[in-house]
DNA sequence: CGCGGGGTTGACGCACATCAAAGAGAGTGG
DNA sequence: CCACTCTCTTTGATGTGCGTCAACCCCGCG
C-alpha cells in the first residue's frame, strides 16, 4: 500500500477504502433509488479552511461527517468557560455522531488546517429498508469503538506522568495514521502545544519541554511540527514501566 | 414520585419508568412473535453477589445489561498492568454496549454490592423487522450519549485539581441519582476510597482528605460510606471557580 | 481472638503549574 | 520588501499540590 509522506499530509486525501464511513458511502451507492432511503444525504468532498467551524456545541444535529484530509480539534466549553480540547480528529475518522442522541451537537469541531471532509446527511434515521438498518448497525459498531477508545486513553493518561502522556498520545497518533494508510512514524502535529496541553492536561510549556527531552534522549526527532518517531520502543516502555 | 432514601440503596429496585433501557423493554414485549425477533433475548431479575463479574476484559460479546439494582465498578487493565477504574454503574443505567462493535467486551465490570441486573441478549441484531430498527436507534443514542458523557466529565476531571474533582464526581453522583428517582442529596458511596482514587487519579490518601476537608467546612456530611451533600451550591462554586 | 482490608493522619520530596522574558515565524499593512 | 504585530514556542526560576511512605485505627470475618 502506499504510504502517503508526511510532506503531503494535508493535502492527499484519505482513500476511501481507509475512510471510516467508507462502508456507510457504499451501501448509500449501493440502495441508491431505493424507496425508504431520501436524496442527497451524501455529499462528499467540502473543503474546509483552516480554522474554520464545522458545527458549534449545542447546534441541532444535522450530519455525521468524515475527515479527507486535513485534521479537526473537539472542544467543549469547560465549567470554567474556557474552551477544552477532548479530541483531535484525523483523516479517515468521524465527527459528529455523538450528536445523534440528544439532536444537539454536544461539542465545537474546529480545523487545524486547510481541509475535506465528507458529509452525512441523516437528520432523522427513520425509514426501515434494510439499508438502513446495516447503516445503523455500523453506526452502532462506531459509536463503541468511539467509547472503548477513549476509555482506554483517558485510563492511560490520567494516571501517568507528563512524560507517559505525551509519549502515550504520539503513539496513538501514529496507530490512528498508520490504520489509514499514511506513514506511522512521521507526520505532523497541526495543533498548538496549547491544544496539546489542553487535551492532556498538562501546561503548554510542560509539553515543549516534555518534547524537547524527547528529542535530547533521541526517541524521536522533531523540526518545528515535524515529528519523527525514532525510537518506538523506547516510547512504549515508557508507558509500561509505569 | 417516590423516593428511596439511602439507606435503602441497593435494596430498592430503580423504577422501569427510570431505567435506561426500559425503551428497549417495551419495544420487546411489544414485538413479541414477530418473526424477525428471537425468543427470549430479554431476560429480567438476575441477581448479582457483591465482587462478582459480570464479563471479564475481552470477552466474546454476548449482552447489554442494565443495573435494576446495587452498582458496578467498569475496570480496564492498565497498561502496566493493574486494573484501572474507568466508571460506576449506577440502578438504571446501561452496561456492555461498547462491546457491541468488535464483538469483544472492552473492560471488567464488578458489582461492588449485592445488585441485580437485566440482561438483553443481542449478540447478533441482524434481523430487519421495524423493532429492531427501533431497538437500534435507541442504542446509538444510549452509545451517543455515552460517548458525550465521558467526554465532559473527563475534561471536567484532567485539568482540575483534587477539591474540584471530588467535587464534580459528586455532583456527578447527585445528578445521576436524582435522574432515576433516586435522592439527589444523600446517598452510599459503596466503592472504596482507593476505587475513587484510580477513577479521578489520585491517591486514596488524597481522597480521604479532601473528603475530610469538605466535611469539616460543612460542605457535605459524612459517616462511614453515607454522604450527604449539604451545601450544593459551594461544590458548583469549587468547580466553576477554575 | 487474630487477621486483613480499608480508612485516617502526618512528614517529606518531587513533578509540574505558574510567572516571566525573550526568540521565532506567519500574517498584515504601508 | 520591510516593519509591525500577534501567536506560538522555548527556556529559566520559583512555589506548591499531591503522591509516597509510614504508623495507627477501625471494623468485619474466619
Amino acid at each position: 500500500m502506499k504510504k502517503n509522506s508526511y510532506s503531503e499530509q494535508g493535502k492527499q486525501e484519505v482513500e476511501c477504502v481507509n475512510c471510516i464511513l467508507d462502508p456507510m458511502c457504499q451501501l448509500l451507492d449501493y440502495a441508491k433509488g431505493d424507496e425508504d432511503l431520501p436524496e442527497g444525504i451524501l455529499l462528499r468532498h467540502r473543503p474546509v479552511a483552516r480554522g474554520e467551524t464545522i458545527y458549534r456545541y449545542e447546534d441541532p444535529f444535522r450530519s455525521v461527517f468524515a475527515v479527507k484530509s486535513g485534521s479537526f480539534k473537539t472542544l467543549i466549553p469547560g465549567l470554567d468557560g474556557e474552551e477544552q480540547v477532548v479530541g483531535f480528529c484525523l483523516p479517515g475518522e468521524m465527527i459528529g455522531a455523538e450528536g445523534m442522541a440528544e439532536k444537539l451537537y454536544p461539542s465545537t469541531v474546529r480545523a487545524l488546517e486547510a481541509s475535506h471532509i465528507c458529509e452525512l446527511r441523516i437528520e432523522q434515521l427513520t425509514g426501515s429498508g434494510r439499508p438502513l438498518v446495516l447503516l445503523q448497525q455500523r453506526m452502532i459498531e462506531l459509536l463503541g469503538n468511539e467509547i472503548a477508545f477513549n476509555r482506554k486513553l483517558m485510563a492511560a493518561i490520567m494516571r501517568q506522568s507528563s512524560e507517559q502522556r505525551l509519549a502515550a498520545f504520539l503513539l496513538n497518533l501514529s496507530q490512528r495514521y498508520g490504520a489509514r494508510g499514511y506513514a506511522d512514524r512521521e507526520f505532523v502535529l497541526m495543533m498548538s502545544w496549547t491544544d496539546i496541553g489542553s487535551y492532556l492536561g498538562l501546561a503548554s510549556e510542560t509539553v515543549s519541554r516534555v518534547l524537547s527531552k524527547f528529542r535530547k534522549a533521541e526517541l524521536l526527532g522533531l523540526k518545528k511540527k515535524h515529528v519523527a518517531l525514532l525510537d518506538v520502543e523506547s516510547l512504549n516502555n515508557l508507558i509500561k514501566g509505569g
